[in-house]
DNA sequence: CCTAGTACGTA
DNA sequence: CGTACGTACTAGGT
């Protein structure tokens, strides 16, 4: 370990606006202005979104921002608006400006969007009725001088070089918006021969076309230049006009009003009253996932890079856009690891681990700590001394030792992985930014830090930068420091995510439901599944030889080699060669999926699609086989990962297997399961299902009656709704009538429309229609439910599970029908989808405490949203199963708003493999 | 090599 | 024109 070092003020160059001494810079745009030269200037045909809307005004405007910020390094920023078309200068002369044409379809809204783009970014937008962006520009540029600033004022309106002084310069576009030319004192005096507070006496006698201001015919601005020196001002002539000499002198005496209108609505007004003065203006950080979804939204993918590129909040080159982190970071010395922890005994520590968090062989090499006093300490784990390691041991493996960490669970992994089992975990700051934020897909660190501390963690930085050899030092202490850093982050987002968390009444479901559960599915994908290998083997030969025969049939039926995977060369085969009839419409052409397949062989008995189809489950089942077989571990177990922060509801999906869709409809699927089988020194799988558990829940939210007691009656579930919705008693329900309503229920908990229902159970839309009107005639409350989740959801702005855990949905108001369609049906689902998932997560609390408490050998393996997978230690069968459906009954109990008022039954097999433990 | 589009497995 | 996922493939750009 190296000697101890002075503590490090570790500054991260994220330059620092204006550094003491230098004057603050004001930036002043005028929004309009500068928006209607981009339109000009960029071709809108080349800037439009895929559903038609131009951007080519928002680009330019956008871009000229960012090449501002990044070249005048503002401190403060504001865009100034033209409020409507009238203003107190039309009021004195009704043509002002009245020769403008009217406004570019492909302009309007553009505005709107630059105004939305700019919120992002925190810039302020200002507007005043009946005043122009100009005179806004003009009093805050005043006010702004007098407190000492330098001021720079961007517009293509010429009446504010009256502005420019020793202070104030003014970027007027000479060419589109990218090249503008700075007007100061000395550029205004040369292009016009006066001082800029004459120009607007030379604008009112030369007259501005634009304002539409007529001037004095004949007199150019060298005439005008000359009187106004000539005679002291637009005072001085117009109390001598009698003295000028010639044509020119007669013309000036017959516009002597024009002239002095022309003066009077030329003065920009410079005392306007304003919400925010130049002091309010200080630029701030950018909401940046909500810039970055905008640019999105705008489709600027390509060009988004570049944008980002040149933005400092990125480079890290521009105004105090994040703050630089700061922290004292400290290599402490052999030994002296214990008392650092002690002196911090009791107070949440922020870790940062360095290693590789993957569920089978983890291994951490660095880690870091930071404290509540802004001092954090890294260590290298490959050099780290016995008596640190030993410290360092006991305070990880200390459950009373709090801890913070950004996704724990791969931690966890890395850390046991050396041999360091960490307990204790008090926040995670990856699952807190998720209940807050659910539908976001990811949550980096240095996201998270930047949008709720405003700090640029500037992780890639040496890397980026080419240097990062020269800068590394052998001891790792460059990484290390990078490392505390890191730790300290994490540290402080869990005061601001914590905050967070108990204004969305969420801090229960962390510290009770997600972080608790991280220490079970950390265990579950440790453990891993058994796999019998050379059975799956032999699964795959045989997938193998049927894709082969289903390729060479379909083949010889065609006459020729075609790829069965190619969508695009099966069209050419279908719909060119053997000329059938076109199936659904898809971007590329029409769609070849199974449903469209099924129909047109049902249609044509055509031998290729039968050959077709047979190729598809084929080549999937082999595929399937495959990457099981590519996930063995050396253990002969597949150890899948379970992301707790990817799915908007509140399930967990899995990955790397994902072991959540393994095949079963299909009895050819099916016997994949049997290849998942209970491992060595265990007596059995066991399988444990909830019984339609969203209907249940759509029973206990809805509140219906009928449902409900659908559910107490214990009858099957389906036949009793359909015998309330036929009419009919139960026994009399046929198949095809169950299916019917079966469809139905678990369609409106997706937010089924009729034409949906229609399409799934081949019938008219009409019918389709029926049924839904017969099926709310006898289950009302489910209606009333439905209707008024979607009304709440959109006066809230978000739903709820029984567990209180939300989902943000702000397109529920959005002006896009498709957009508030989807959002309708998200909403629909997710407090049920939503609830479902609180539920199993309880359970899966429940049963691994049970386990534990009662010293069992059994543990869980899986979880498949409304299933559990356990291995069962021998002798332990009987009771576990007991166990299990104790706890996954019980789990309605722990709803917000008290126990559930439907029973939650539970379905349990158990066999030797995964197949056979099925029910 | 990366992305979009298609297809399909599960709950 | 039914929610929530993950994976693998082709095709077309790079």
């Amino acid at each position: 370990m190296a000697d101890r070092l002075a503590p490090v003020s570790d500054a991260l160059p994220a330059v620092p606006p204006a550094t003491p001494g230098t004057p603050a810079r004001l930036l002043l745009i005028d929004g309009h202005s500068m928006a209607y030269r981009a339109f000009f200037a960029l071709p809108v045909d080349k800037f439009a979104t895929s559903a038609g809307e131009p951007t080519n005004a928002v680009f330019g405007f956008f871009s000229m921002i960012a090449n501002l910020l990044r070249d005048e390094q503002p401190t403060h920023v504001a865009v100034a608006f033209d409020a409507g078309r009238t203003t107190f200068r039309t009021e004195v002369y009704e043509a002002y400006k009245g020769n403008r044409n009217a406004t570019p379809a492909p302009f309007k809204g553009q505005v709107a969007v630059i105004e939305r783009v700019l919120e992002t970014m925190h810039i302020p937008s200002l507007t005043k009725p009946q005043f122009e962006a100009d005179d806004i520009l003009a009093t805050l540029s005043v006010q702004a001088r007098a407190q000492g600033m330098q001021v720079l004022i961007c517009t293509g309106d010429r009446d504010a070089f009256q502005l420019v002084n020793e202070d104030v310069t003014v970027l007027y576009p000479v060419k589109g918006v990218s090249e503008l030319a700075r007007m100061t004192p000395a550029a205004v005096e040369a292009k016009y021969g006066l001082p800029p507070e004459r120009y607007p006496d030379l604008a009112a006698l030369v007259g501005e076309s634009s304002d539409n201001l007529p001037g004095i015919p004949g007199v150019g601005p060298k005439t005008a230049a000359k009187w106004i020196q000539q005679f002291d001002g637009l005072e001085g002539i117009l109390a001598a006009a009698d003295k000028v000499p010639g044509k020119a002198g007669e013309s000036l005496r017959e516009n002597l009003e024009q002239v002095r209108l022309n003066r009077q609505l030329n003065a920009l007004i410079t005392d306007l009253e304003l919400p925010l003065g130049p002091e309010d203006l200080a630029v701030r950080p950018w909401d940046r996932a909500a810039l970055h979804a905008i640019l999105e939204e705008l489709e600027f993918r390509a060009i988004r890079d570049r944008l980002f590129a040149m933005l400092p909040d990125e480079s890290g080159t521009g105004p105090d856009i994040v703050e630089a982190a700061q922290i004292d970071h400290t290599v402490l010395g052999a030994g002296e690891l214990g008392a650092w922890l002690e002196a911090r005994a009791g107070r949440p520590l922020g870790i940062d681990v360095r290693g590789s968090g993957a569920p089978a062989n983890g291994d951490a090499w660095g880690i870091a700590l930071a404290g509540p006093d802004g001092q954090a300490a890294s260590f290298d784990l490959a050099e780290i001394l016995p008596p640190d390691e030993s410290a360092l041991a006991a305070w990880l493996a200390d459950p009373a030792a709090p801890k913070i960490v950004h996704a724990s669970k791969e931690a966890w992994h890395a850390l046991v992985g050396r041999g360091l089992p960490i307990a204790g975990v008090v926040f995670d700051t990856e699952l807190a930014a998720y209940l807050c934020q659910p539908d976001r897909r990811a949550y980096d660190l240095t996201d998270l830090a930047i949008g709720y501390l405003h700090r640029e963690l500037g992780a890639d930085e040496a890397a980026s930068s080419g240097q990062g050899a020269l800068d590394l030092e052998l001891d790792g202490t460059d990484e290390g420091r990078r490392a505390a850093v890191r730790a300290a982050a994490v540290r402080d987002l869990a005061d601001v995510l914590g905050g967070e968390l108990a204004d969305r009444g969420a801090t229960d479901l962390l510290e009770n439901l997600e972080l608790p559960l991280v220490d079970v599915l950390a265990r579950m994908e440790r453990t891993g599944i058994a796999i019998d290998s050379d059975y799956l083997s032999g699964l795959e030969k045989s997938f193998d030889a049927q894709v082969q025969n289903a390729a060479a049939e379909a083949y010889a039926v065609i006459g020729r080699e075609v790829n069965l995977g190619s969508p695009k060369q099966l069209q050419e085969v279908l719909f060119d060669q053997l000329g059938m009839p076109k199936t659904k419409r898809i971007k590329t052409g029409y769609t070849t999926d199974a449903a469209a397949l099924t129909d047109l062989f049902a249609r044509t008995q055509h031998p290729f699609l039968e050959h077709l189809l047979a190729h598809r489950d084929a080549i999937r089942l082999r595929q399937t086989v495959e990457g099981l077989l590519r996930s063995v571990a050396t253990d002969g177990r597949i150890h899948t990962t379970f992301q707790q922060t990817i799915a908007a509801t509140g399930r967990l999906s899995s990955v790397d297997p994902n072991l959540q869709n393994i095949p079963i409809r299909t009895e050819a699927g099916r016997q994949i399961r049997r290849a998942f089988v209970v491992g060595d020194g265990y007596e059995t799988l066991l399988t444990a299902d909830y019984s339609q558990i969203e209907m249940r829940i759509m029973a206990h939210l809805s509140g219906d009656e009928g449902l409900i007691e659908a559910f107490r009656s214990g009858e099957d579930l389906h036949s009793y709704v359909g015998s309330r919705v036929f009419g009919v008693p139960t026994d009399e329900v046929t198949p095809a009538m169950r299916s019917k309503i079966k469809a139905m229920s678990y369609g409106l908990a997706y937010g089924l429309s009729s034409y949906g229902l229609s399409q799934q159970l081949s019938i008219e839309v009409s019918e389709a229609a029926a049924l839904m009107q017969d099926y709310f005639s006898r289950f009302g409350g489910v209606r009333d439910y439905l209707t008024g989740v979607v009304d709440v959801a959109r006066q809230t702005g978000y739903t709820a599970t029984i567990l209180g855990r939300r989902r943000y949905l702000p397109d529920l108001t959005s002006d896009n029908r498709q957009r508030r369609d989807m959002a309708e049906r998200m909403a629909l689902n997710a407090p049920i989808q939503g609830s479902a998932a609180d539920l199993i997560k309880v359970a899966m609390l429940g049963v691994d405490r049970e386990l534990t408490r009662r010293g069992l050998g059994s543990r869980l393996l899986l979880q498949v949203h409304d299933e559990l997978v356990l291995e069962v230690a021998p002798g332990e069968r009987d009771e576990v199963e007991a166990l299990v459906r104790e706890q996954m009954g019980a789990a309605g109990d722990a709803a917000k708003d008290g126990p559930l008022d439907v029973p939650l039954d539970v379905t349990v097999g158990v066999g030797g493999s995964w197949h056979d433990a099925a029910h």
